[in-house]
RNA sequence: GGCUAGGUGGCAGAGUGGUCAUGCAGCGGCCUGCAAAGCCGUGGACGCCGGUUCGAUUCCGACCCUAGCCUCCA
């Protein structure tokens, strides 16, 4: 039994979606003007654990994740770069699919793009403005009246009138209250526009996700999820806008995923201490060790990005891939009760940790049974272990495609924003065939117990990062 | 100032009113020509102060500390 901890109550509630079998979700996206950062990451890989969960519960799962493609920030970039703002967007959208298919995140069923959604957009404004939710103000620009909402606050905690004390929001002469938030915003000369009941303007980014998630999933759905930050004000202001419109309850779970940190402070593109997602990628041997590191602890909390935790996250996964080196995978799948508590662990709002440590305790049987030589059970649990990480989207590969694959070499900005970025050169590289001479001739040399020559080679080899394991069924070797 | 999370062994990170997290690192053993990997065993923890309790890291209260939100941000 599903639970979930929803940010509306603050508390875990059974999960029942609003249709027997189906579920309906949507997470808030990307405002694509730059690459993706690691708080992205966590973000994209963590609702994509959510549906691959609850598709492998037998849910039917629409998923939508939307892109927002036009805004404050992606004009000014444009308007830096010198390139249209078509394509700054089409340029970083193309990088931020390479990001998710590195990821192993999938593409939602619907990425609805704000710019080709004004339409619902004006007509969800124009019903506001209608019931008395929304003014437009004498600058052309349209506000929603957050006093006319009674639970404006609720997802957050917070009232109206501890807002007020402890707003930091501009002045500006046009809101009623300084607290309304823009939904449509005049054009300014040179910017694009779209004509509306108000002149023509833009949407504002609070109102794009509620016309989206409402367009596609209906009024009312069963979770929505993004980043804590985006808690305040902006999933408050979603609840304000596709409550008064549609009088409906809009969203019943809300889930919410914690932070990366760097050196104890939120990761943000506002701070400049954010480490893309490409960057990372080339500091880790396999993508799968980046899902890994986040996915090991619980979504909500905080997480450090440290050069360390990406090592711990490999060194994890490398066990759980030498467990599966030459064991063959069954062609059926038998159940034990690792995949009862697997389930339990991430039914448990989704205990990815806890999930984890049940694969690492199959690995451990895993080896037991290679000891014994119960090569059945060894591969009637490897088969296990690979059906329930695929559930979460790690040890998808081969074992030794894994364990082959050579460490990066790290400068001094994989560990801090500080450090200056610079590229540096990979050194030669050993094929696969030259490896295979090398521990032939150690082969023999063992053979006729030449020992020196065997260790000779060894530690040649490793001086490479190729590391050489002499067992029953002869020498295998990985790199390190 | 208001609101929200959180403070667990050397590190990362779950969890629980009284027997185990898990991974890495350490220690002892088995295995190995020696290693590596693996297995078995093992030490080490719950911010501080009170309270409830037969018993609290776990519940309650105060305090200290950290991060986040209150302005764009996953």
């Amino acid at each position: 039994m599903l639970q979930i901890l929803n940010s509306m109550s603050g508390q875990k509630e059974v999960f029942k979606p609003l249709v027997a079998g189906t579920v309906r979700m949507y997470a808030c996206g990307i405002t694509v003007y730059d690459y993706c950062h690691l708080g992205h990451a966590r973000m994209l890989i963590v609702f994509d654990m959510v549906r691959k969960y609850l598709r492998s519960q037998g849910y039917h799962v629409t998923f939508v994740r939307n892109i927002t493609d036009i805004d404050d920030k992606i004009i000014a970039r444009a308007a830096e770069n010198k390139e249209s703002i078509g394509e700054l967007t089409a340029r970083f959208i193309r990088a931020m699919w390479d990001d998710y298919a590195a990821l192993g995140v999938e593409r939602a069923d619907h990425e609805p793009r704000a710019t080709e959604y004004v339409p619902a957009i004006v007509s969800l404004i124009t019903r506001l403005v209608r019931r008395g939710y929304a003014y437009a103000a004498p600058n052309g620009d349209v506000y929603f009246a957050v006093a006319k909402f009674k639970d404006y606050g609720k997802l957050s905690g917070k009232k109206l009138d501890d807002l007020r004390i402890g707003a930091r929001v501009e002045v500006n002469e046009s809101k009623r209250d300084p607290l309304d938030f823009v939904l449509w915003k005049a054009s300014k000369e040179g910017e694009p526009s779209w004509d509306s009941p108000w002149g023509p303007g833009r949407p504002g980014w609070h109102i794009e996700c509620s016309a989206m998630s409402t367009q596609i999933l209906g009024p009312h759905f069963d979770i929505h999820g993004g980043g804590m930050d985006l808690m305040f004000p902006h999933h408050e202001n979603e609840i304000a806008q596709s409550c008064c419109a549609c009088d409906e309850p809009f969203v019943n779970y809300w889930m919410h995923n914690g932070f990366v940190r760097v050196d104890n402070e939120k990761m943000s593109k506002s701070l400049g201490n954010f480490f893309t997602i490409r960057e990372v990628l080339g500091w880790v041997r396999d993508p799968e060790v980046i899902r890994y590191f986040i996915l090991s602890s619980h979504y909500r909390g905080p997480i450090n990005y440290a050069v360390e935790s990406l090592d711990q996250a490999d060194a994890a996964l490398e066990r759980l891939y030498i467990a599966l080196r030459g064991v063959e995978l069954p062609a059926t799948l038998t159940r034990s009760s690792a995949s009862d508590r697997f389930e339990a662990a991430m039914d448990d709002d989704f205990n990815t940790p806890l999930a984890l440590s049940e694969l690492q305790q199959l690995a451990r049987e895993i080896n037991v049974a290679k000891a014994a030589q119960d090569m059945q059970l060894a591969s009637k649990l490897a088969g296990e272990m690979v059906h329930l990480a695929k559930v979460i989207g790690v040890v998808q590969q081969v074992p030794d495609i894994f364990l082959r694959r050579a460490a990066p070499k790290r400068g001094p900005e994989a560990f801090s924003t500080k450090a200056a970025r610079s590229s540096h050169s990979e050194g030669k590289v050993l094929s696969d065939a030259e490896i295979d001479q090398l521990i032939a001739s150690r082969v023999a040399a063992r053979k006729s117990k030449d020992w020196k020559e065997s260790d000779r080679i060894r530690d040649e080899l490793f001086a490479q990062g190729i590391l050489l394991e002499d067992g029953p069924q002869g020498t295998t070797w990985r790199r390190r």
